[in-house]
DNA sequence: ATGCATGAGCG
DNA sequence: GCTCATGCATA
């Protein structure tokens, strides 16, 4: 009875046992226009979302983000970024001549459509690999107690295969880039998808799983990413920035247990932490029904609006509100839900009118 | 694989 | 209260 009183959740909240260093660093990079955008690109982003729901609401609304066709709005943050990031972006990115895009919710500025152009002041001073140096990485990743990664049957070289290089700034666009790892700059949304590709192949091949990658980052970098996050980073379905954050550490994660198949020691396990975490609110079928209605009309509803919404759907404000953040940021993923269709359908209802 | 949730940082 | 990164819990 002592328990939980008046705040069942946010018990506690402990500092992960990670290291000191921070476990969250963004490069403090405005990343802004795309180096390519392709119709392409575009075609194969927009799409009728693959909800497995019979319902179709969601389908009408673009959740496929057009990464490819600039999806910047994202701005700098000079706060919690402390690590490293490799993320260097020295070239001016430039929008191609398309468009930048007519997006569908012609009502928010801040949507993927907004050329953010500051300029950023490179504030990230460290390293990526400060601990990459071999030995010291080995023990870092191979958790295999049991079984034993496959030797890698072929030593490829895994760059990720930037084959596009079309950005007419790029300089390594004649046909040999000479960046294999070191991903010091803005990758493109193909070089993303390619390396993506490629990671989630390779570390298949090599006997680990998403869970283990992500326990892996931590060893070696002191940042542990959940399994959740390494589907995300693989399915490209994490936000652009994210992918480029991301990208640098899983290639380096990739080049060790590249090279060290067979040795295996045995990591630490992270410790789960005591949080206790409000149980997971399960929304039914046709009240999502209702908010992704919703949502088409007005992505970003009053606290009024959304109160009343969460008052004739029975639903705690907190969690409406809550689903519709949840929904905004889904829209923002490179990759919706449900595989990039090349499906051009509609061009989704956007309203302004919403207040 | 993904839905709902947490929390830092920001305005 | 929003965005954004991230993850627990679950389908």
């Amino acid at each position: 009875m002592a328990t939980a009183a008046s705040s069942p959740y946010t018990l506690l909240s402990s500092s992960p046992m990670i290291h000191p260093d921070s476990q969250a660093m963004q490069p403090a990079s405005p990343y802004r226009g795309h180096q390519k955008l392709l119709q392409s690109d575009y075609l194969q982003s927009v799409q009728s979302n693959g909800h497995p729901l019979g319902h179709q609401w969601a389908s009408s609304l673009s959740e496929g983000s057009p990464w490819s066709a600039s999806m910047e709005q994202q701005d700098v943050k000079p706060g919690r970024e402390d690590l490293q990031l490799g993320i260097i972006h020295h070239r001016s990115p430039h929008v191609a001549h398309h468009s930048p895009h007519h997006n569908n919710h012609g009502n928010h500025p801040g949507a993927w459509g907004t050329p953010v152009s500051h300029n950023s002041s490179i504030t990230s001073g460290q390293q990526i690999n400060i601990y990459s140096q071999t030995g010291f990485t080995v023990n870092g990743m191979l958790d295999h107690g049991g079984l034993t990664p496959p030797p890698n049957p072929q030593g490829q070289g895994m760059h990720p295969g930037l084959r596009d290089t079309l950005s007419p700034e790029h300089s390594d666009l004649g046909g040999h880039h000479c960046h294999d790892h070191s991903d010091e700059e803005t990758p493109t949304s193909d070089e993303l998808e390619h390396f993506a590709k490629q990671f989630k192949q390779r570390r298949i091949k090599l006997g680990f799983t998403q869970a283990d990658v992500g326990l892996a980052l931590g060893t070696l970098y002191g940042n542990v990413f959940s399994q959740t996050t390494i589907c995300r980073f693989e399915a490209l379905q994490l936000s652009f920035k994210n992918m480029c954050k991301l990208k640098p550490l899983l290639n380096k994660w990739l080049e060790e247990a590249d090279s060290s198949t067979g040795s295996s020691s045995s990591i630490d396990k992270i410790a789960a932490q005591g949080r206790k975490r409000k149980k997971r609110t399960s929304i039914e079928v046709s009240v999502k029904g209702v908010l992704e209605t919703h949502f088409l009309k007005c992505p970003k509803p009053s606290a009024q609006e959304i109160t009343s919404l969460a008052d004739t759907l029975q639903l705690e404000k907190e969690v409406v509100r809550v689903w519709f953040c949840n929904r905004r940021q889904k829209e923002k993923r490179m990759t919706p839900p449900g595989e990039p269709n090349h499906l051009f359908t509609h061009l989704i209802l956007c309203y302004t009118g919403c207040k």
